[in-house]
DNA sequence: CGTTAGGTTGAAGAAGTTCAAAGAAAGTGG
DNA sequence: CCACTTTCTTTGAACTTCTTCAACCTAACG
């Protein structure tokens, strides 16, 4: 595969809008994709900086959050190898609304808009690939809204362990990602309330709590 | 303006993934908008039907909704002539998770997938567009989620009065579109909490309850 | 003018947050 | 590898927010 920044495959290959597409679009791609290096605790970007790149994460970790007035940060994700954010700065012309700081050291794949629009002018079926996965996501991300509003913490929880779990044997487990309290900030409640409702799903047979980020499910379901 | 179907201009100039686009384009795709017409009450689609086309109102009213496992109806939303649902179809293949009745004798203009997708062939500069839309719309929605997750019942409402204001004269009023109890539900709280938030903004000066559907906005903003 | 659905109000109770304190885990430097 | 420090997690208790239930009020409509 000749493509002039190798490790990119890894990049591409694993972003949900682009692995749908024929190989040798994704070649196309890859060959777009530049590399770059953050130290730990870097910033990668700033709320207010022009976004106008795809980032995906190659190696390490990367937070993604936002401060609010009060000064309180609230984690939006969390970034492993494979992740990505910035699929919509592909087809915007607006700022970053969040932060990014690296974790770890971290490789980052970047692809940029300008690159991205010749790319689809070249080929129109891009396109409309494309556009079919965020018609997807859309409807997904409309569908989470609506269930946000309305979920009850227990419901949040179980919908995340369920969401981000992996069945091996007939077992279904969930590594979590992150730290308790950060968990519960992405989840949108308190780490006090999100160790409560642990407790209760563990008591109540639900799960079992094999270390502190390793969690075994039995029985669970959400609303 | 030569279109097979005169009327149908009014629905798809109106639709935000539509009327960003060249007149020219615009035109193309109200020749492809067959118009429908339903009877008060009567379903207009149900859940788990092949959802395959665009629904642009072109008058009467629809409410959306879904039903939960125990029964119980949740407002999705009440649409309005110019209102639309369904831009996802466009692109996915998947069966509607919601249904929709008519409040009134409506009229719809539809779109379909089949034709969209012909069109979108032929001209593929409608398709970046499309998806310079839906980048946007699937950024906001995926704000919205995380906000819908950590606000309280006074920001909800607070930021659908102001939503869905218009400013006249420098007066900022809102003219609500469903009944208290409607609204309530489709703000994920009870009719009881929306009636003593609306108490509470007044009681604060916020707003003014000029009469039941229509409220005046003083000084108003959430979180 | 009476019926019915929608809206408001009070009171009790459930769910979640906050604060404070104690226990557990994970660095850090000697 | 240990002792020390720091950070994370858990737990209890008081407090806030929202829901539920029941009663009452209001407006719309035949």
């Amino acid at each position: 595969m000749n493509c002039q920044n190798c490790g990119a495959d890894l990049c591409v290959s694993r972003v949900p809008i682009f692995n749908h597409l024929d190989v040798e679009y994704q070649i196309k791609i890859m060959d777009l994709s530049v590399t770059k290096h953050y130290k730990k605790n870097e910033m990668i970007f700033n709320a207010g900086d022009v976004s106008d790149s795809l980032f995906i994460i190659n190696s390490g970790k990367v937070k993604v959050f936002s401060i609010d007035e009060s000064g309180k940060e609230h984690l939006i994700s969390i970034l492993n190898p494979g992740d990505y954010i910035g699929e919509t700065s592909l087809f915007l012309n607006e700022s970053q609304h969040h932060f990014a700081s690296a974790l770890e050291d971290t490789k980052i794949c970047l692809i940029y808009k300008s690159d991205m629009r010749r790319l689809l002018s070249e080929y129109p079926t891009i396109a409309i690939k494309i556009l079919e996965e965020f018609a997807k996501r859309l409807d997904k991300s409309q569908t989470q809204a609506k269930w946000l509003g309305t979920s009850n913490a227990t419901s949040r929880l179980s919908k995340y362990l369920i969401d981000n779990s992996t069945t091996k044997d007939g077992l279904k487990v969930t590594k979590l990602k992150m730290a308790r309290k950060d968990l519960a900030n992405y989840l949108g409640m308190s780490p006090e309330t999100l160790s409560r409702v642990f407790k209760a799903l563990e008591e109540k047979g639900s799960i079992n709590q094999k270390s502190s980020r390793l969690i075994e499910i039995n029985n669970l379901d959400y609303d």
